[in-house]
DNA sequence: ATGGTGGATTTTCCA
């Protein structure tokens, strides 16, 4: 199974590089983050006519996450299903064949010590207990998006300038740990054990262009899915060119 | 270095 992460920052927007990246790599599951519409105006037809099935959950203009799959799409749930009030529309997930897919899109966190980065924090909890309950180690299973969190410095281009800034702080990481303690582990660290390798790169500061990154979109796997897992690669073809998002796909052979 | 760009919906929020 060929299973992409995507942080699309509007699938509206980037609609034909979306069409143009499923002709191109032929996924067979595709998470999408940052979708940023209803489910209403969520461009179901061309997608489907491409060959996919969707289930979505979105909001108007901010968050909002899709599945995307050649196959059934089946026991999809919304949120988070655990009682807390949450009006951000931020994690899908659902059964595709044998795998559990979870695809989350967590919170930015805007600065450290921020409301939000304590909203964060306690937001990376949930889902570590929702992973739990969702995704048994003992079959395949992936929990990936856009975690908005480096590993360790080998994920940032200029760890002097990051450190412990947001995306690069220890509570994070050590929340983001949260998850890998689970037994989850790193898709793209199984192949890549140097650092240099990013999914984001910010607008303002032509980041791209300056190679100036940070990897923040994973892909984490249960056991049985790690050990079947064949590849992982960031596939910079769709942050080239104009028009692109601020992230690059991650695509996993599992 | 505290700006910058990009998207959605507006004259501002969020990333």
């Amino acid at each position: 199974m060929r299973i992409v992460t995507w942080n699309v920052n509007s699938v509206r927007a980037r609609l034909p590089r979306l069409l143009e990246f499923l002709e191109r790599v032929k996924p067979d599951v595709v998470c999408l983050q940052e979708t940023k519409c209803l489910d209403e105006v969520f461009p179901l037809e061309p997608i489907e006519d491409a060959g996919y099935s969707c289930a979505v959950h979105g909001q108007k203009t901010y968050n909002g996450v899709a599945i995307l799959a050649k196959g059934r799409i089946e026991d999809v749930v919304r949120g988070m299903d655990d009682g807390v009030e949450d009006h951000e529309a931020r994690v899908i997930s659902a059964q595709v064949g044998d795998t559990m897919i979870v695809n989350a899109y967590v919170v930015n966190g805007q600065a450290v010590g921020a409301d939000r980065y304590h909203y964060k924090l306690a937001w990376l909890l949930r889902l570590r207990d929702f992973a739990a309950r969702r995704c048994p180690l003992d079959e395949k299973g992936v929990v990936c998006g856009d975690f908005n969190v480096t590993f360790d410095d080998r994920d940032v281009y200029d760890p002097a300038l990051w450190h412990e800034k947001i995306l690069c702080s220890t509570p994070e990481r050590r929340a983001l740990g949260g998850l890998t303690g689970l037994g989850l582990k790193d898709a793209f660290r199984k192949f890549h054990e140097e650092g240099g390798h990013y999914t984001w790169w910010d607008f303002r500061t032509k980041g791209y262009q300056r190679k100036a990154g940070l990897r923040i979109d994973h892909l984490l796997l249960t056991p049985p899915a790690f050990d079947a897992l064949a590849s992982c690669t960031i596939d910079l073809a769709a942050r080239e060119g104009a028009g692109p998002s601020d992230h690059a796909p991650v695509v996993a052979e599992i």
